[in-house]
DNA sequence: CGTCGGGTTGAGTCCATTCAACTTCGGTGG
DNA sequence: CCACCGAAGTTGAATGGACTCAACCCGACG
C-alpha cells in the first residue's frame, strides 16, 4: 500500500486521482531491508528510484578518516532518491536506520511517465526541490544553530513529517536512533551528543526515554529551536 | 546573451540545440542589481525564475539573532532560483555579492514550455537535483570537515564551478568576497575565519591576495579537502 | 588629515573533542 | 540461576578548537 507516499504528496501540493493510479502502477516493485543495510550504496548506478513504506533510513556520506555524516533523513512516505532518475551515479549511500519496506520505480517506466504527464512530473519535480529546501535548513542548522537548538530543530522537523503520515500519537513519536546515530546528523562526537540530549532533557520541552520523544512543551521546543515550518512547504495547518 | 548559462547547461547534460532557443526566448528580462541588493526577498511569492548572468550571489538565511548564513552560492550561468518555480513562498533570500546581471524567465513562460518539452524541463529538473548535490556537499563540509577542509572544499567547488564557464585564468580565479561573508559560508566568526584563512596560506597550496586567489598546488588543496567533484555532475574532465 | 571598512593579532572564556572509566540492560551459554 | 559479554548510555578530566572582546594596522576616500 502506498497509503504513506500519498499522504507525504497530498501535503505539499494538489495530487490529482488520476495521478494516484499512475504512481500506484509505476511503483510495482516491493523490497524489504534489514535494519543496517544499504538501500542504495554509494557511486551506483541505479535503474530504479525507491519510496520508503515502512521505517526510517538516511543519506550518508563517508570521509576518508572513517567518520560518516547524515545528510538526510526520511520517514515513510518520502520518495528518498528520486532524484537519482536525473543523476548518473550516486555520491552518497541511503542507509535503513530500521527494518524497510520499499516500493521501487523503474527508471524507463519513470521517464515514461514523466515524458506524458507534465503535472505529475512537476509534483515529483517540487517533491525533490522540497528536498532541497530540507538540505538548506540542515545547513543553516549546522552553521549558526547551536547545538541544542539544532537538536531542537531536528525534533521540530521529525513530528512535523511524521505527523504527516500519521505516525504520531498525540504530541509522542518513536525515534529509535542511537545517539551515535544522532551525532552523525548534528556533526558530533557521541560523547557530547549524549551532553546535548541532556541539556535538552534539563529545558523541559521534552520526555525522551526507550527511544520514543513526547513533546510536553510545543512552544518551548519551537523557541529553543527557532523553528518556522514554512520551508517543508506544507499545506495547511502545522505541528 | 545567455553564454553562462549556455556553458552551465552543457556541462551538465546534453543540451539540444532547439532547446537553447526555447531558453533564449523564455529568459526574456533583464535586470541589474547593485552590491548588497536582494535579487530575491525572503519570504516573497516570486513570479519569474532568476538567471545570474554577470556576478556573484548567494542564498542566505537570517537568524533571531542577526546572525547569517548562506546555504548556496552562485555564479554566472546559475538558475539561482528555478526551484521558486515550484515553491510558494522563498523561505530564503538571494543577495547580490557583487553587481548582477540577471535574465529573468516568468513562471507563466516556464510552465508553457515545461508542459510541453519533457526533454527540457528534465535538464531543468536535473539542474535542480545538482543544486541539491551541492547542498549535501556543503552539509558533509559543515559536520565532518574540519573548518580548514572546508575552505580548502569550498575553493575546489568554486575553481570547478567557474572554469565551467570560463571565468578561471589558468589556476587564478577572483573570489571578491570579504571575509565576514566567508565566515557565513562556513559558520564561523570572522575572526576565527580570519585564522583559517591564514592556516590554508600557510599550507603552501594556494596564494590569496586582494580578492584573487591562485592554486599553486592543485593537488594539495584537493588532499586538504578530501574534494572529489563527482557530485557536481560535470561531464568530461575536471579542474 | 581623519574616518571607515576590512584585515590581523592577542587574551580569556566557553564549547567540543578525546580518552577513559563505569553503568545498565538484554542476550547467551555454562 | 548466574556469570559473562557486548551495545548503548553516562560521566569525569584534560586538550585543543572556536568564540567574544579588544586593540591595532592599513589603504581608500572625502
Amino acid at each position: 500500500m502506498l497509503d504513506a507516499l500519498y499522504l507525504h504528496l497530498a501535503a505539499r501540493g494538489n495530487l490529482i486521482p488520476a495521478e494516484t493510479s499512475l504512481l500506484a502502477e509505476m511503483l510495482d516493485g516491493r523490497r524489504q531491508f534489514r535494519k543496517g543495510e544499504d538501500l542504495v550504496t554509494e557511486g551506483s548506478r541505479p535503474t530504479f528510484s525507491t519510496v520508503l513504506l515502512d521505517g526510517l533510513a538516511a543519506r550518508y556520506r563517508l570521509m576518508e578518516d572513517g567518520s560518516r555524516q547524515f545528510t538526510a533523513f526520511h520517514v515513510p512516505g518520502d520518495f528518498v532518491d528520486l532524484h537519482a532518475f536525473l543523476l548518473e551515479r550516486m555520491d552518497h549511500g541511503i542507509l535503513a536506520l530500521t527494518p524497510c519496506r520499499v516500493a521501487l520505480a523503474d527508471h524507463v517506466k519513470l521517464k515514461q511517465i514523466t515524458d506524458a504527464h507534465p503535472h505529475l512530473t512537476k509534483l515529483l519535480w517540487r517533491d525533490t526541490v522540497i528536498d532541497g529546501a530540507i538540505q538548506r535548513e540542515w545547513i543553516v542548522s549546522l552553521g549558526r544553530r547551536g547545538k541544542v537548538a539544532h537538536l531542537a530543530a531536528f525534533l521540530c522537523e521529525l513530528f512535523t513529517r511524521l505527523k504527516v503520515v500519521h505516525l504520531t500519537e498525540g504530541m509522542k513519536f518513536r525515534l529509535p536512533l542511537t545517539q551515535a546515530e544522532l551525532a552523525d546528523v548534528l556533526g558530533l562526537s557521541t560523547v557530547h551528543m549524549n551532553r546535548v540530549v541532556k541539556i535538552l532533557r534539563q529545558s523541559g520541552a521534552i520526555l525522551w526515554t526507550d527511544h520514543t520523544v513526547i513533546i510536553t512543551d510545543w512552544s518551548k521546543l519551537v523557541d529553543i529551536a527557532d523553528f518556522d515550518p514554512s520551508y517543508l512547504s506544507l499545506i495547511g495547518k502545522r505541528g
